[in-house]
DNA sequence: AACTCGGGGGC
DNA sequence: GCCCCAGAGTT
């Protein structure tokens, strides 16, 4: 009889997804192995992200900077800002951070190992395990949202995340195989993804179903149980847009750490219950009467938005003006593009 | 162990 | 609206 791995590999066979940074099976079976800066890359840019919103990001990327080294070379601003709208901007940071230590120290090699992999910027527990795997061979447990949910399931484990994780983490080891680690892992991910999904599993078509303890239960929609969240508070906050005469947009490089650290954004107050007012230039500010809304991860925020032109020759306190051909919205975090599609239609015209 | 850190798609 | 997502770093 087939063991647990050996099914779901099975199943991998015939129902595997076929993605951007997969070696295609014809490939894989020719013994073709996945670049490590590829995996990586996709691996990073998955983090709490999904397939879907990462295609794009991906091939952008892997088209401006197709090898570790020319990623490494690249400015910092415009990793960033092609990095917008992908968001958890840190990632970013830590990405350009790995390609340059493994692009100077490393000679442009990714290490081979999980225990290698976790001391570079960027790459936790998951990652480096997921990297070692995949384009590694390495017999590594890998656990991600997928795996944590389907082992809950497989074993019908009732704690709930995040303390029962070391258990599930046990779950996902003794079922790890050494022949084709890097497969395993990525079936387990896309049984959770199309068949153990977190609503309305379609357990019928499952190649585990005769394996599952939760659905022997009936418990497995209850799975994995979570420990409540803390309701998100509201902060306000005032966003102020100006343009210059010849045309040109008043932008600030937001500080390099924190809440959209590193990005490109329109100037403004600070983010509380009651903000004071910082124009980052004297000018007849007009209140454009709507606001921007947006929520954080831990904070919804509702942003003033006040516009002003400004004559040419104008010099603002803060922020550096950019010619318009000087900036793309593109390079916008998502709130402040927000603020931007707002304001643009009273700063159309630059006087 | 708890908190910070984005954004979009699904329901 | 809430939930989820190929989590990592900080405190």
């Amino acid at each position: 009889m087939r063991d647990a791995a050996g099914d779901l590999l099975a199943w991998y066979d015939d129902h595997a997804r076929d993605l951007p940074w997969r070696v295609a099976p014809a490939a894989r079976a020719a013994g073709v192995r996945p670049d490590p800066y590829r995996v990586w890359l996709s691996e990073v840019m998955l983090q709490q992200t999904t397939v879907a919103a990462v295609k794009a990001y991906y091939e952008r990327f892997t088209t401006l900077w197709p090898d570790v080294g020319a990623l490494a070379a690249a400015p910092d601003d415009q990793v960033m800002g092609e990095w917008a709208g992908l968001g958890y901007y840190a990632r970013a940071r830590n990405l350009l951070k790995c390609a340059r230590v493994v692009a100077g120290d490393l000679g442009g090699r990714f290490p081979g190992t999980r225990e290698a992999l976790v001391n570079l910027p960027g790459i936790g527990p998951y990652t480096g395990a997921a990297i070692a795997a995949i384009a590694f061979d390495a017999p590594e447990v890998v656990v991600d949202g997928n795996v944590e949910r389907v082992m809950a399931r497989l074993h019908d484990i009732h704690t709930p995340l995040p303390a029962a994780k070391p258990a599930l983490v046990e779950a996902a080891a003794g079922l790890t195989p050494v022949e084709r680690p890097g497969d395993y892992a990525q079936a387990v991910m896309d049984l959770g993804a199309t068949v153990c999904t977190p609503k309305s599993p379609a357990c019928g078509i499952c190649p585990w179903m005769a394996r599952c303890a939760a659905r022997k239960a009936g418990t497995q929609a209850d799975l994995p149980r979570k420990t409540p969240k803390k309701p998100k508070p509201t902060r306000l906050g005032i966003a102020y847009v100006a343009r210059r005469a010849d045309g040109a947009w008043l932008l600030e490089r937001r500080p390099g750490k924190g809440l959209l650290g590193g990005m490109l954004g329109w100037p403004g107050s600070d983010w509380s219950d009651a903000p004071a007012p910082a124009p980052p230039v004297e000018a007849a500010w007009r209140d454009l009467g709507e606001e921007a809304r947006h929520t954080f991860t831990h904070f919804h925020l509702r942003l003033a938005i006040r516009v002003a032109h400004l004559p040419e020759g104008a010099v603002a306190e803060r922020g550096d003006f950019r010619p318009p051909a000087a900036f793309r919205p593109s390079e916008l975090p998502t709130v402040m593009r927000k603020v931007f599609d707002l304001a643009r239609p009273a700063l159309e015209n630059t006087r």
